[in-house]
DNA sequence: CGTTCAGTTGAACGATGTCAAGGAGGGTGG
DNA sequence: CCACCCTCCTTGACATCGTTCAACTGAACG
């Protein structure tokens, strides 16, 4: 439905592996849309963004999705408790991923546990927002979270549609579009393309996510 | 607001030390509402709930509250990204918590990586209720998720209260009210206390919780 | 036996979802 | 290079669910 299925490509490189003790390997290019691995699947190896985004996300029976996370360039996702993966892995545009395939886990705990921390951390935080923050407060959050991911400059790119925004905040798109209309017309942000942002007030934005 | 501020007693223990490589300590013991940590404190140290229960959370400036997850005997919470705790912590009623200073993360790594991810992927599956799930879905995931934590008993002990309940399915306790009683009336559950409910139906609750 | 606090219930409101239509941008083929 | 198409996005009208505000109930405790 999300997903589709379709051979990747691996390709040479150059760049450094990050996790010592791991298995060198290449970057593998994932299409727009393309699955990196499924609920259900045997899990094992991390994964880490060389360029592009990743959504990581779990469906309802009836199709409602919900996304848990984000990931963009030198993020490192996969993380399981048991050896199977509870939720769907996509590349969300042309993302160049490094499989890291790990001899053993427990060896390597050192180097994997302030990850994991990180990643427990954003759930966290993302709970307070899809548990107590209205709709207006939670794009701005995104928005905040977007803009520091991308080292604080006033323009911001967004690799993902509205859709997948939406399932990240617990919105519809009709509400998500809503929103990005009430902040431009509030004058606090401004529409450069569909998918390209500038934010005019970053403070009105930050206290606006919290 | 919510945490009291009440010194703790030491009492003596004889059950072992979950964590090897950990300095012993005895169990501490929290009268319900006092604080364990709180939000900005310096961390450091881990916390396994002998007896009792735990309630982590998180405020806005207006003091509307999440929280993000309940913690019951024999679970480990405390951990941190950095140095510091973005959380608070209290007891919820009285609660036995043996804190474990341990001399450095890295070193137990091994042991803390499966206790931190069991966290991430609860946090991660809240997710998902609080994203996509309505009022009657959310309280019956946590009346799922409450039953299993106790061994999958046809009758539940809630440690806390409606508001509690109420802060961590990201509801007001009205809604939290009201939804008890539908369940009630629907026969799904009965209440044989405020706090003490019977679920006749399980598998009626268990595909509402998804 | 009264007081208090937690929980329940009711009525009205409001925010967000749903359904439906319209618009804009990007890609493709003529 | 233009026209068309398809997808994503936006906007509007209305429905719905959950919140808010308020009153009431009941259990626990002195």
């Amino acid at each position: 439905m999300y997903a589709q299925q379709i051979a990747n490509i691996e390709l040479p490189t150059q760049s450094a592996v990050h996790l010592d003790g791991a298995l060198a390997q290449p970057v593998s290019f994932f299409p727009a849309g393309t699955e990196i691995y499924a609920q259900g699947e045997k899990a094992g190896p991390l994964y880490q963004v060389e360029f592009g985004a990743v959504r990581v996300y779990r469906l309802l029976a009836d199709g409602r999705r919900q996304i848990s996370a984000f990931h963009m360039a030198g993020e490192t996702f996969g993380f399981e408790a048991d050896a199977t993966h509870h939720f769907f892995a996509e590349a969300i545009n042309a993302t160049g991923i490094r499989v890291v395939r790990i001899a053993a886990v427990a060896d390597m705990s050192r180097q994997l546990l302030p990850l994991a921390l990180k990643g427990l951390i954003r759930a966290q935080e993302h709970l307070l927002v899809l548990g107590r923050q209205n709709a207006i407060e939670r794009v701005a959050a995104f928005l905040v979270d977007m803009t520091e991911r991308q080292g604080g400059l006033r323009q911001v790119e967004l690799p993902m549609s509205r859709l997948d925004i939406g399932d990240y905040l617990g919105l519809t798109i009709e509400t998500v579009s809503r929103v990005f209309t009430r902040l431009k017309d509030k004058g606090v942000i401004r529409l450069l393309g569909l998918r390209s942002i500038e934010i005019l007030k970053q403070d009105v934005l930050l206290d606006m996510g919290e």
